[in-house]
RNA sequence: UGGGGUAUCGCCAAGCGGUAAGGCUACGGUUUCUGACACCGUCAUUCGUAGGUUCAAAUCCUACUACCCCAGCCA
């Protein structure tokens, strides 16, 4: 690897490069360190892309580590499903972790030896106490009574600790920094607390579990890692994390650095996984998978691509400034992928019925499976005598620019006639019944040489082709004029008073029957409306389509 | 009023002393059997503010202002 020759695309690849021009480094080698505790969502992504991504661009590896050191918040289940969302985002950890399993016997001999060397000490304050005694912003904190104890004293406590001889939360292992930093993360952090909970890993081997300032940056010196990349939220706490690296690993010539980089916030978007917990616990939406949320399960569901969501956060660049990122600069990347991917199904959502007139007989013709391939295939659909287009296709009262049906007007109908609207018939309560067309037999698409130019192709769906789809149509979670609902959230707002009403809403749509091939998760875009991917609700009798994002709108009346 | 951060177009974001890239959005236009896609074009005499240094500053210096984060035995 030339270092020459390699760009650096942001802030981390600019530190990174030189520092391995310094010999500070020699690889990069990056974590992906979740807690499981909760379900990744799209903010993760932002987070894993750049690790993952740094991490191949100069030629090292990411693993990825259970961080797992607080078991009342932990299961099993959600370690599993980040095995699978990485899949799918198409990053492949070099090696699957559990710090529990691989670090907890190292990293209570390096506390040990810390006790040893001055550098930490068992305190027996209360919670409360420990809280009173930490200082506020602006006042130093005090010393505890406990700070000064012999260091062979704290040693037999802490083994003691270890071996379960005091109760949950009476007492504590705190590194002995300083009461007066300025930086609240020095004023004597717990290393150590004793907890009787059951680990979904370990199991009751242990009763003391370590804390995050203490074990991540072991974890990260004790595997390798060379850079922990973190968001901006941690940036106060490198300090101790360079404390702690410094202290158990001294003269050691590689050490792990942390840097920051801040987190991905979208406009309209709630991520908050307390507040995803209460709604699925609501019963108010379908599960943690549920399309409106934009977990890394809601998306997929949903119909979004791993592509788009990462082309989207690649797009974002990687800064520390507090940023909120618009819903449809997302949308951008969705269609993008998407106009690739998808399949074309001329599918009619608000039927209004036309007859033929002069067609005598069914015809068979074909629709482009994606235009934008190369080599499009194309499926087979029909023309007949009886057939469906969107109502707002046809209009007795055209806007100007109208360019679709009008009464007297003519219009293409894809991949089939250009026909021309001779009659309205209505029912008997006024609205429109059908329409009566004839169609141009000499405008056969791709054998039409009449000559005859039309402003407008509309789509439509033949009666005796159509079979009858469910559509779910999303709206935002939550109501629109909250644009950082999570912050609306932290201060104060009701999520009852957040959520938007009746976001899902079903429909029913008139689709091409070769539509019944379609597996779950398959991708299509119903031409001219947007695109959907086949729901896992769905049966052999029932198609259930989400929604996943409109195409865009050109029309505009002004 | 402690500490740590951040300020370049509506939203992201390059820029690293030599005279403001790019993407999204928006707006024009071309093309089109998807009013999509694609393609062309327009969109910062100006870089939070005020001074200063320099032939030359978004880039260096000084002061100020605004916003974000931190007082878990959470991560």
């Amino acid at each position: 690897m030339n270092l020459e020759e390699i760009k650096a695309e942001n802030f981390i690849e600019e530190a990174i490069i030189e520092d391995l021009k310094a010999g500070k480094n020699k690889e990069v080698i990056t974590r992906c360190p979740p807690e499981p505790s909760g379900h990744w969502h799209i903010g993760h992504v932002k987070a894993w892309t750049i690790d993952f991504e740094t991490a191949i661009k100069f030629g090292g590896y990411t693993n990825l580590r259970m961080d797992d050191t607080n078991p009342t918040k932990e299961d099993g289940d959600f370690a599993d499903s980040y095995v699978d969302d990485l899949k799918w985002l198409g990053y492949t950890p070099k090696n699957v972790i559990y710090s529990s399993e691989a670090y907890f016997e190292k990293m209570y001999e390096i506390a040990c030896d810390f006790i040893k060397r001055g550098l930490a000490y068992v305190c027996e304050l209360s919670g409360d106490e420990v809280s009173k005694t930490r200082g506020t912003l602006t006042e130093p904190g005090k010393n505890s009574p406990y700070r000064n104890r012999e260091a062979s004293e704290s040693l037999k406590m802490f083994e003691a600790m270890r071996a379960g001889k005091y109760p949950d939360g009476s007492i504590t292992l705190r590194a002995k920094i300083d009461m007066a930093h300025p930086n609240m993360n020095m004023r004597d952090p717990v290393m150590y607390r004793v907890m009787r909970v059951h680990h979904y890993k370990v199991g009751d081997k242990w009763c003391i579990y370590p804390m995050y300032d203490f074990a991540h940056p072991i974890e990260d010196a004790l595997e390798g890692i060379t850079y922990s990349l973190c968001d901006i939220s941690f940036e106060d706490h490198r300090p101790l994390y360079n404390w702690f690296v410094e202290n158990a690993f001294p003269g050691k010539k590689y050490l792990p650095r942390q840097m920051e980089f801040s987190k991905l916030a979208i406009e309209n978007v709630l991520l908050g996984k307390r507040y995803l917990k209460r709604i699925v616990n609501s019963g108010k939406v379908m599960g943690w998978d549920d399309p409106r949320f934009f977990t890394i399960a809601g998306m997929r569901r949903r119909g979004i691509t791993a592509a788009a969501v990462k082309n989207f956060v690649k797009s974002l660049g990687v800064t520390k400034v507090d940023s909120l990122i618009p819903k449809q600069q997302f949308d951008y990347f969705v269609r993008e992928d998407l106009n690739k991917v998808a399949t074309r199904a001329m599918v009619v959502l608000d039927p209004l019925k036309v007859k033929i007139t002069n067609l005598v007989a069914d015809e068979e013709i074909f629709v482009e499976d994606n235009p934008s391939l190369e080599s499009s295939t194309k499926h087979k659909s029909v023309f007949s005598n009886e057939l469906y287009i969107e109502k707002e296709d046809f209009s007795l009262n055209p806007p100007p620019k109208y360019n679709r049906l009008v009464l007297g007007g003519m219009v293409r109908l894809k991949n089939a006639y250009i026909i021309k609207c001779n009659n309205v018939v209505y029912k008997n309560n006024g609205d429109i019944d059908y329409l009566e067309c004839e169609y141009l037999p000499e405008t056969r698409s791709g054998n039409d040489n009449s000559g005859i130019k039309v402003k407008g192709t509309i789509h439509f769906v033949a009666k005796n082709n159509a079979v009858k789809i469910t559509i779910r149509n999303f709206k935002n979670l939550t109501k629109e004029e909250y644009l950082e609902p999570d912050k609306a959230l932290n201060d104060g707002i009701e999520l009852e008073d957040l959520l938007e009403e009746n976001s899902l809403i079903e429909t029913n749509a008139l689709a091409e029957k070769f539509i019944l091939n379609a597996k779950v998760l398959d991708k299509f875009q119903f031409v001219r409306k947007g695109y959907y991917s086949l729901d896992p609700d769905s049966t052999k009798d029932n198609l259930i389509f989400n929604s996943i994002v409109s195409l865009k709108d050109g029309f505009k009346t002004k």
